[in-house]
DNA sequence: GCAAATATTTAGGAAAGCCTAAACAATAAT
DNA sequence: ATTATTGTTTAGGCTTTCCTAAATATTTGC
């Protein structure tokens, strides 16, 4: 069973090797800072990471994830995004407060709690910063989710999310016909208030306030 | 910050101290054969737990908990509780199988997070094992609550708790005139399904099935 | 292509936990 | 009251994880 501190490591490097080429190498330098230790106990913790299997690692070339090592990762990612939700639609925690208590509550370990966890939140797919939420099998899209908010004018986006279950917020949006996978795209922002006048799969025209743009979480069209 | 592991060792003392004289001694012997580990590791971490003032230490006399450490000890149970509660009454979790990953739970730290679960769980005095739930500023009932069969016949108790709060057997509750503070006593046992018939609060009589009367909680009147 | 700057690893050491075996104290039994 | 038994502590070691300082690679600048 993998420590607190080798699963803090894993996850660093899946963090600092995000969106980079598949088997990216994580120099110990930049893991010692994200991790705020030192160099040396990052060598040696490469070491024994890569004794157990978790990474591959060259010295003086860095450590990149194993498939072992990936799996953990994102088995950590999916835990700590599934209790943000938790933290955020359950208890009523700000977003910006639940990253450091999800931090501790990846850790904790049962399968059996993450699945029934995940059914409890209805198998959220998003977290309250607007991040993915790997699915059982570890598949993640790699693109993060923005809200509406930052959307540029002319951009097609597709809603992928809400953040927010409150039903108020979904009634005001099933009212104006956006739901999840609508196409939309920001047609002008409206001066003092900043309202959003947006066009809905090409064709209907609705206006939207500052405060809903934020909680709707959308992918711009590649 | 005390480690889990002097956390595990303080809830421990607690535990084995449970219902004896005030700051009663656990010996190291005791201890050790709880906690699964070596009578020189625990006289090890005894030296270390009076060091950081958590319990008054004698050699050869065992240790007793200090006021730091019985508080320490009860915001433990308090979070072990309320996540044993979680898990049953949310997650659908079986009482058995609670007590183990709660385990877990009860290190993470947030004393905001504690709050807010006891809120969001409708503030719970019993945990799905009967046992009560220390509040806030560490107050326990010394009592354990037993569910109402294995109550004797004749003998008066008072509903203290119900280990569902499924709407169904709250409805069936309601409907027979029983409710959290009801006064009652067991008439008698019917023979082939146990269903026991009651005298509730010296007159009516009701009559309750074995699978109900599991899941109430009763404190014999004293 | 070599010196200077930067990055990485090794050396040596500390603290927290754990272990077994040996020494020592307290209690019980004759 | 002295011995046998049982309970407790100390001694000596091991692992994990961290640290600082020193040594060694690698990269970069000229």
């Amino acid at each position: 069973m993998p420590s607190q501190s080798i699963e803090d490591y894993i996850k660093a490097i899946w963090t600092l090797s995000e969106g980079k080429e598949d088997r990216y190498a994580v120099s110990t330098n930049a893991l010692a800072s994200h991790l705020v230790t030192s160099q040396a106990s990052v060598s040696e913790m490469y070491k024994r990471l890569a004794e157990k299997e978790f990474i591959d690692y060259v010295p003086y070339r860095g450590g990149s994830l194993s498939p072992k090592g990936r799996q953990l990762a994102v088995s950590l990612i999916r835990k700590h995004r599934l209790w943000e939700v938790f933290l955020y639609e359950k208890l009523g925690f700000g977003w910006e407060e639940v990253h450091d208590i999800a931090e501790q509550l990846e850790h904790v370990r049962s399968q059996e709690l993450t699945k029934r966890l995940d059914a409890f939140l209805d198998h959220p797919s998003i977290d309250p910063h607007g991040d993915y939420i790997p699915d059982a099998d570890g598949n993640i899209p790699k693109q993060r989710a923005k809200p509406l908010t930052e959307l540029s004018i002319g951009v097609g986006a597709k809603v992928v999310g809400v953040l927010d279950s409150n039903s108020k917020l979904l009634s005001l949006l099933s009212q104006k016909g956006i739901a999840l996978g609508t196409s939309l795209c920001i047609q002008s922002v409206l001066p003092f208030d900043d309202s959003r006048v947006l066009t809905l799969n090409g064709n209907q025209s609705v206006e939207l306030s500052y405060k809903a743009c934020e909680l709707i979480l959308i992918q711009e069209n590649i």
